[in-house]
DNA sequence: TTGTAGGCGTTATCAA
DNA sequence: TTGATAACGCCTACAA
């Protein structure tokens, strides 16, 4: 039943009396192989089951049709869809996707940056584990010159292709919403500060007080780990046990968010009338939730095709040389019961 | 910067005036090459920057570090918990994962697994498209004795192993719990029969009837096509627009589980005293929507595992003959708001 | 238009 | 304990 060997371009050559080269070629189309031995070929290589074995090929021609996808872990709506657009735009173009989780740990995101380049890959994307600062085991790469895109969660500096949203002025536009909705004292739940993303974000954050003459309530920012839902949780009902609670709450993630509704239900208050609260990332759960959460979309989709194209784009160029290309997609604010009554 | 040649065990031996097969055996630690030998060389790979080309290895081995992964989309929270626990295993026992998505089109799980197939992944595990009834695209991988393992959407007659849960007792729970609430006439909107899960898990509501001696209306039983929220809204107003309306509803899955509660809100129904609803999955939307959805969990995580554990035992076995294992998974039901006063 | 020959990097067999 | 050699399956420069 089993180990039955695999047929090759040799099986077939011998069976119709050609040469390898030429079933190779024939295969492939090639123009110096005559109409009649490429239907011959094919129809032989269909008839005794010829499957290629694309290993060898990709050893001969020194590259593979894989690219590697690094991400901190697949539970989340972002990355999924991050990952959707990816694999989508990938497959069309014959690639597979091999993906790896760092589960935000540093040490197991070098390991795997370290077994994706073992294993070839033509090209990796990357959302950095929420531990990472330092950004050396991504250097093979571009030594090679192996296209590496980081995605979302990029590096500060590192000369190579980024897709990321302008997260200062999404943190701007949320605030800004808040405001003009009518909330005074608005606070911040955001990740950790050397994220840059976050850090971003809370830029924004602050400049649209600024902007407003609000003041900066350092109490009222508050940073957690992992920003999941206890965390959430735990920080909204912080600064709801304040002397002086706040009437909107900027979030920076949708997770948090809807923790924030939660408890804020709980508590009894009235939501968006005595506190107003706004997200991000624009996850199935914004939706869901009574009032549903008011957030900024994030384009995962979006800039999993982005991504995908860059390295195949950087895979056809022949000029070879290190690039800097940051790409920046839209973010949309979207509107929902959570600081606007209808 | 680019294009600098890999280098390879053949440097490493010239280096150390060694052989290339010295090298080769000191780097796997063979027991047949002096500690002294193993310690140069690797300290001259450390210093030489030497990284291992799996490619070649694999050709050589004629197997890979790979498990393929075929499933229909990846953002449905069932199909990123199940491939978190696939990765996570392999990840430990040293493979990778490839991703590919069918969406549901039986003729791109044929491509896809051909591309697989072609890629020589050492194993591979799929959860079947929606449309997918023929599965002669799956018998190359048993010729070869590549372990193969379907998932949840198993299909009914194929000899290999299959990872799944009792479709039949989860649905005889669901309907069951509904019943023991207090629901007497009692809804199900379910995926197309031909998918074995949706139909096992209606012959389970069929029994939990029949059992209680509840009447069966053909009228309340809806198929829908792929389960989205959509097709669930659908499906419900269609229920609750009948003269004699069901008083519960099994869904078999949450996202339709969850329409159907903004459905039957948005109509001024009171959940649970006027309309039970109970659903299937877990999916975090399950319990952030007010009133929480009842549900079936289904051990997404668990079954990722169990599958990589399949794909990983059979690789070590010698004994190489054709497998029928079929492993159940435990469900649970979960109670909430959408079926019980608190 | 087709064939010959060599090599991609690794590893297993056999010999030393 | 180490080395020489061939092979995994494919592709391409060169030759015919």
């Amino acid at each position: 039943m089993a180990n039955n060997r695999d047929i090759t371009i040799y099986d077939i050559a011998n069976e119709l009396n050609l040469s390898s080269s030429t079933v190779s070629r024939a295969l492939k189309n090639h123009r110096s192989i005559s109409k009649k031995t490429i239907k011959r070929v094919n129809e032989m290589a269909d008839k005794m089951g010829y499957t290629p074995n694309e290993l060898a090929s990709s050893l001969r021609n020194n590259k593979t049709k894989t690219i590697g996808v690094l991400i901190s872990r697949l539970n989340r709506p972002f990355v999924t869809s991050l990952i959707s657009g990816i694999e989508e735009t990938a497959q069309k173009a014959g690639y597979n996707v091999i993906i790896a989780q760092s589960h935000d740990s540093y040490n197991d995101e070098v390991t795997l940056a370290q077994a994706l380049y073992n294993s070839r890959v033509s090209g990796i994307i990357c959302s950095l584990a929420m531990e990472t600062t330092k950004t050396n085991h991504f250097d093979q790469f571009i030594k090679k010159d192996i296209p590496l895109v980081f995605v979302d969660r990029v590096p500060k500096d590192f000369d190579t292709y980024r897709v990321m949203i302008d997260n200062y002025s999404a943190g701007y536009k949320a605030t800004n919403h808040l405001i003009e909705m009518g909330a005074k004292r608005i606070a911040h739940i955001g990740g950790l500060k050397f994220r840059n993303i976050y850090k971003e974000r809370e830029r924004g954050y602050r400049d649209a007080l600024k902007k407003h003459n609000l003041p900066i309530d350092e109490d009222l920012i508050q940073h957690v780990k992992s920003m999941s839902y206890d965390e959430g949780e735990k920080a909204t009902n912080k600064l709801l046990d304040m002397d002086n609670p706040p009437d909107g709450i900027f979030t920076s993630n949708d997770t948090t968010g809807v923790a924030a509704i939660q408890v804020a239900k709980q508590r009894g208050l009235i939501i968006p009338d005595e506190l107003k609260i706004i997200g991000f990332n624009n996850d199935p759960l914004s939706q869901i939730i009574d009032p549903g959460l008011s957030t900024i979309s994030h384009p995962a989709y979006e800039m999993g095709k982005t991504s995908s194209k860059k390295i195949l784009k950087h895979l056809k160029k022949s000029d070879k040389k290190s690039i800097t290309e940051i790409t920046f997609l839209n973010t949309e604010i979207i509107v929902r019961g959570s600081t606007k009554t209808n």
